[in-house]
RNA sequence: GCCGCAUUCGUCUAGUGGCCUAGGACACCGCCCUCUCAAGGCGGAGAUCGAGGGUUCGAAUCCCUCAUGCGGUACCA
């Protein structure tokens, strides 16, 4: 029989949707695509506790920006529904009462409290933390008195004592566990609502889920959700436990949030950050692959379909790796630079607009040559543009003083700046240039050294687009003006 | 503590017994180009392949031990 395809994201709504599971919906996305099989996406709010109302809107949001659309999920439906978990709880019910039947489950009566005690003292005498089976073989008597007094069990895998569980993860080979180190694990919280496990195994095994990608911190609870898969009696679906994506300097886990020392940066961690940071989706998807997995010694970069058709298992990972920021600003800066003028200046402009400037788009794209390859993210053109859309500019007048040089010197180059623009036809960046240069020559000044007065003159800065370019567009009104402003300031300062 | 997984330049990686005196990329350094900043070009530094034992004519690649890191050890996912 040939068995198609289906492979499953799984969040649970209890945050924003971040790196890691960016990462692990990618790979499930580019393995379903590659084998020409369903992403499914799944919805696992099963913990009341740590439901985010805000969660679930910025995971489509996020997933949609990635481009990773899913075939079967919220909004879009599918034959295997429901798709949140919430709406499954008789399912969940159901086959935990299958296994109490079968004696394969049981209910457990104990209190929080107990746990947390015989937790402790197993810590203290030195001996593994697990449930001791108090509830497991209760007398009927036991049993009655319990429900009598109106406590809500909870329902507990009743996991076998002796031998072993012996499973294969497709990355990482063969793995045995003794059942001794396996605890009888809470399949059916007191609430009504299943704990991840109970809810996985059944989910995958309903919905026909024919690989299981996920995160490696799922790797200790595998062999529970095999003792699962054999309780009831189903097929294990592949497992592949993916390496965990670290903290830039190699150690510890990326958090979702770390709050860092004095002088540390705060990194970026969601989808949504990266999104309004001003990174490519097409980089993000790019870079992500490529955590965790890489095509050969030399190619990085691949579009979309590439990736689709070259992703492969095989070449998976199986260690872990530090998500560098430094690479991937690289990696975005070089999308922008393939970006044609007019597809960057629409995203500029978006940008620009976004940040409270008046952008219009015959501007923005006249300058999007000149900002290409100076961008790392897409907003960085707040910076380097906003000159061109405000007349009141904010800079010290002593940055109008080129070194060597003092007020006069500043004076005479900008008095004789204003009168070579006036002058200059065409109002070309040629023309100007070539003014520009004859002028230095006269005053008996390097280029360099003059311009950089007329550079903060006309933008404010002491770096900015090329300064020729960026004079033609703003127009010969508006630089007069400008340098009006900067003999004043100076005159003032 | 116990269990599991991992371990190649600072970082991401290539490498599956000889092609490796270990290749590429980011970051870094130098030079060139240059109106600033970038981009680009050229060059450089950077890994005794975690350590120690084996196996083999030959090991980053196979086996064992140890160390370190990470993960798990919840009525969280």
């Amino acid at each position: 029989m040939t068995q198609s395809v289906r492979v499953r994201f799984a969040p649970s709504p209890t945050g924003f949707f971040h790196l890691g599971g960016a990462r692990t919906a990618l790979f499930d996305w580019l393995f379903a695509r590659h084998h020409g099989g369903k992403f499914i996406l799944r919805i696992e709010d099963t913990d009341r506790g740590r439901y985010h109302p805000d969660a679930l809107p910025d995971l489509l949001g996020s997933l949609r920006w990635l481009g990773l659309q899913w075939d079967e999920g919220p909004d879009v439906g599918g034959s295997y529904g429901p798709y949140f978990q919430s709406d499954r709880a008789p399912l969940y019910q159901e086959h935990a009462e299958r296994l109490i039947e079968e004696g394969k489950a049981y209910r457990c009566y104990c209190s929080p409290e107990r746990l947390a005690a015989m937790r402790e003292e197993q810590r203290a005498t030195g001996r593994k933390p697990g449930y001791d089976g108090h509830c497991r073989e209760l007398s009927q008597a036991q049993v009655a008195e319990y429900e009598a007094s109106g406590i809500r069990p909870v329902v507990r895998l009743a996991v076998p004592k002796e031998g072993q569980t012996i499973f294969e993860d497709r990355l990482r080979g063969r793995i045995a566990v003794d059942n001794t180190e396996l605890d009888d694990l809470v399949l059916l919280k007191s609430d009504g609502f299943p704990t991840y496990h109970l809810a996985v195994v059944v989910d995958d095994h309903l919905m026909e889920i024919s690989h299981v990608l996920r995160g490696d911190e799922w790797l200790s609870s595998a062999p529970a959700h095999v003792l699962l898969y054999q309780a009831f009696g189903w097929p294990m679906p592949e497992l592949v436990h993916l390496p965990v994506i670290l903290d830039p300097s190699g150690k510890g886990k990326l958090s979702k949030r770390k709050v860092r020392g004095p002088g540390e940066v705060e990194r970026l961690t969601f989808i949504h950050e990266f999104r309004a940071a001003g990174y490519l989706p097409e980089a993000m998807v790019n870079f992500l692959a490529l955590v965790g997995w890489a095509y050969d010694a030399e190619r990085e970069y691949f579009t979309r379909d590439e990736l689709v058709q070259l992703f492969d298992l095989d070449r998976v990972s199986r260690s872990p790796s530090a998500f560098s920021y430094e690479k991937l600003d690289h990696m975005n800066a070089v999308y922008i630079r393939g970006l044609g003028d007019n597809d960057l200046a629409t995203r500029i402009q978006q940008v620009l607009l976004g940040a409270g400037l008046d952008a219009d788009f015959l501007t923005v794209l006249q300058f999007a040559p000149l900002v290409k390859e100076r961008m790392r993210t897409l907003s960085d053109c707040i910076d380097m543009l906003g000159f061109a859309f405000s007349d009141s500019l904010d800079y010290e007048a002593s940055l109008l003083i080129p070194k060597k040089s003092d007020e006069q010197g500043a004076l005479a180059i900008l008095m004789r700046t204003s009168e070579a623009v006036g002058q200059v036809e065409p109002f070309s960046h040629g023309a100007i240039e070539d003014t520009m240069r004859a002028l230095s020559d006269s005053l008996g000044l390097k280029p360099r050294d003059m311009l950089g007065a007329v550079r903060v003159a006309i933008t404010g800065r002491t770096v900015s687009p090329p300064l020729f370019e960026s004079m033609e567009i703003l127009g010969r009104e508006r630089v007069q003006a400008r340098i009006a402003g900067a003999i004043e300031r100076l005159a003032k300062g």
